[in-house]
DNA sequence: TAATAGTTTTAGAATTAGTCTAAGCACCAT
DNA sequence: ATGGTGCTTAGACTAATTCTAAAACTATTA
C-alpha cells in the first residue's frame, strides 16, 4: 500500500509535510468533505497547517487529478478523493453523498440525444432517502 | 395572458408591488439568474426596492412554487422561473445555462437501477460547447 | 374612524466560504 | 554561502447571503 507521498511523488508533485497530511486524511474519505472541514479535521492533528495552504493544496490536488470538487451543495464546495467517473447520491434527510455508478447516465448516452451540442460531461444527483432513513 | 398579480393571487401569495416587480422579472427570463442579480436588474427599474426583500421574496415565491432555485454554479444560486421537471446544460466556454428535457433521465429510470434507495428526484447537468460555441 | 395585530419591507450589520497579499521559509543548484 | 523558485502563513479582503430590529403597510376589529 503506497503512502500519500509516493502518491504525490507518482504524479509529480512536490511532497510537502501539509500535501502529505491532507491527502492522507483524504484519501479513503467517504464524506465528500468541505474544504473548511479538512481543514479543521486535518488543523488537529497538524497544528501547523494554515487554512491557506489546505485550499492551495486541494488546488493543487485537483488540477493534479488526484482529487475532484464536486457540485452537490449550494454554499459550499465538497471535495471527492474517488477520481473516476461517477455520480452522486444525496440523502435529503441526513444528507450523507454517496457515490454512484457512472452507468446509470453517461456522457454518450446523451449526445444521441442532443445532436446541437458538444456534450463534454454529466453530473447527475439523485436525491432521495438513504437506505438508513428510508 | 396573466400579470404577476394574478398569478400571485392564484398561488394565495399576498400581492405587493415588490413581490410583483421581482416575479415581472423573472418571469420570461431565461437567463437563470442568480438572486444578486435579480436584485441589481429590478433595483434599476425600481429603486425602491432592497436587496433583503428580493432575497425574501425568491424564497417566497420557490415555496409557493412559482420559482426553482438551480445548483450549477458553486459560489451562486440561480433562479429558473421554470418549475417544470427539467434538466440543465452548461456552456462550458459562454458560460450559458439552457434547459434540458426532463426525458434525458428521469427519476423512474434511477428506481429501477438503484433498490436499496427511495429515489425523489434526479438532476441532471450536461457541460459542453453550445451551438454559438462549438 | 381608531386601535390593533400581523405582515412585509428596509438598511445595514453579521456571517460564511473562499481568495488574495506580502512576507518568511525551505530546499535545490550553483 | 548565495540566489532562485516555489511553498506556507496570518490576516486582510471579497462576494453572496442571512440576520436583525425598526419602520411601514394591510386587514380586521371595535
Amino acid at each position: 500500500m503506497k503512502t500519500p507521498a509516493q502518491h504525490l511523488t507518482e504524479k509529480s508533485v512536490k511532497v510537502t509535510a501539509q500535501r502529505a497530511a491532507v491527502l492522507e486524511f483524504l484519501q479513503g474519505n467517504r464524506d465528500h468533505p468541505s474544504p473548511d472541514e479538512v481543514y479543521r479535521k486535518v488543523h488537529k492533528r497538524f497544528p501547523y497547517i494554515s487554512r491557506a495552504t489546505v485550499y492551495n493544496t486541494i488546488k493543487t490536488l485537483v488540477k493534479a487529478g488526484m482529487l475532484q470538487e464536486v457540485l452537490i451543495q449550494q454554499d459550499k464546495t465538497r471535495v471527492d478523493p474517488n477520481v473516476s467517473q461517477h455520480h452522486h447520491f444525496k440523502c435529503l434527510r441526513c444528507g450523507t453523498v454517496k457515490d454512484m455508478p457512472y452507468a446509470l447516465m453517461t456522457a454518450d448516452h446523451v449526445r444521441k440525444s442532443l445532436k446541437n451540442y458538444q456534450v463534454k460531461e454529466v453530473r447527475m444527483v439523485v436525491e432521495g432517502l438513504c437506505k438508513q432513513c428510508r
